[in-house]
DNA sequence: GTCTATAGGAAGATAGAC
DNA sequence: GTCTATCTTCCTATAGAC
């Protein structure tokens, strides 16, 4: 028993500060999202999700508005650590390449939730938060371009293609492909359009 | 002046079948979805934007949900008559894939708006009728394998790929491709992408 | 079939006691 | 800061006169 817990009942303490509950609300509000749809995640379930009273939304957050924002940003911190270890290992170039692309397979099949959600949120802000929309679409251009370098790097290569249209390219092709299967679920054929992209960027650089 | 409205006062007249209303609201739908969103087109603003009252929306539709199943109906017609003609002219192979490209492109870039309109409802149906998605899908990656076998035919090639992969692949690019421009709409860009792509499938085909 | 008026509910946001 | 109760608005859908 603590000392405040001798003086203050339960009910009077205050548990949390309001920075740990809108941490708490936009976890919350990802697995609603995730679970429903971006456009079914109202207050009254991500509050609930997180076992909190309406009322407590909006003295964490101005409006909704703002804890999309907080979502989108906390989504851009956690998927930046997937595909990076594959560059281990002293295989060909194409195989690095070929392990990376699976290796950003399985981690979209086993937990395919926020790669959706990503989706909805991206249309979302199109219409309501360009701004937002393109900065999150940055970040991820950003990650593609860095595998691709640090790629080179590594094997001592380079690209004949400007990396700039092969980082484009292969975020088309990740996104394009992702797309495709939440739809029509083909795992096959979604790893068979994988490896023959693997092909054709392994066939963009040359030993330097 | 004809018969009819000899006898009967302009309210009194019904001027136009249910079946003529539905076609038209169907086509209002399209517009104001691509307007303001699928999220933002309220019955009100749809029969707002077809000129009729309120009221006339559940004698055409029992529900909102029939609604965007027919508009989903109505955009899949409407998007097969866009890159077919690139398959005329006598040049090359490859001229003829990336004119295809091309001229998809500019058909893209000329009026966005039912590109984005159709990702949005995808993802809707996603979550609403995940039957309605994969039908959709369905019906664009047949056109890409027709695109692709009568492309063949055509010019005496035979593709060294399955037919099925390169269709999927074709899409996943011209998809993924649409969506990165909608959100930083860099035209050059996308262009340099889909060059690269062009120069692949060109690759994954040889005379017969 | 056609329209006006309105039911009925759910959303985001706020008021105000504690 | 915290919570309950409530306001306001806007939605889809229906009732019912014509």
């Amino acid at each position: 028993m603590t000392w405040t817990s001798a003086f203050l009942s339960l009910d009077d303490m205050p548990r949390m500060s309001a920075d740990d509950r809108r941490e708490l609300l936009v976890q919350a509000a990802i697995r609603v999202m995730s679970r429903e749809g971006v456009a079914n995640a109202t207050t009254r379930l991500i509050v609930a999700e997180a076992g909190m009273p309406l009322g407590v939304f909006h003295y964490c957050f101005r409006s909704k508005e703002e804890l999309l924002e907080q979502v989108m940003a906390a989504i851009n911190e956690q998927s930046f650590e997937a595909v990076m270890p594959a560059l281990q290992g002293n295989e060909s170039f194409e195989q690095i390449i070929q392990g990376g692309l699976r290796a950003y397979w399985a981690h979209v099949v086993r937990d395919p939730a926020p790669h959706q959600l990503t989706y909805e949120l991206t249309q979302y802000a199109l219409r309501s938060a360009p701004e937002s929309a393109i900065k999150q679409y940055d970040a991820y251009l950003d990650l593609n371009r860095k595998f691709l370098t640090v790629l080179t790097e590594i094997t001592g290569h380079e690209w004949t293609v400007p990396v700039e249209s092969l980082a484009r390219y292969l975020l088309a092709v990740i996104e394009g492909v992702t797309f495709q299967w939440l739809v029509d679920a083909d795992n096959d054929a979604a790893l068979a359009v994988l490896e023959e992209f693997g092909r054709h960027i392994a066939g963009c650089a040359k030993p330097r």
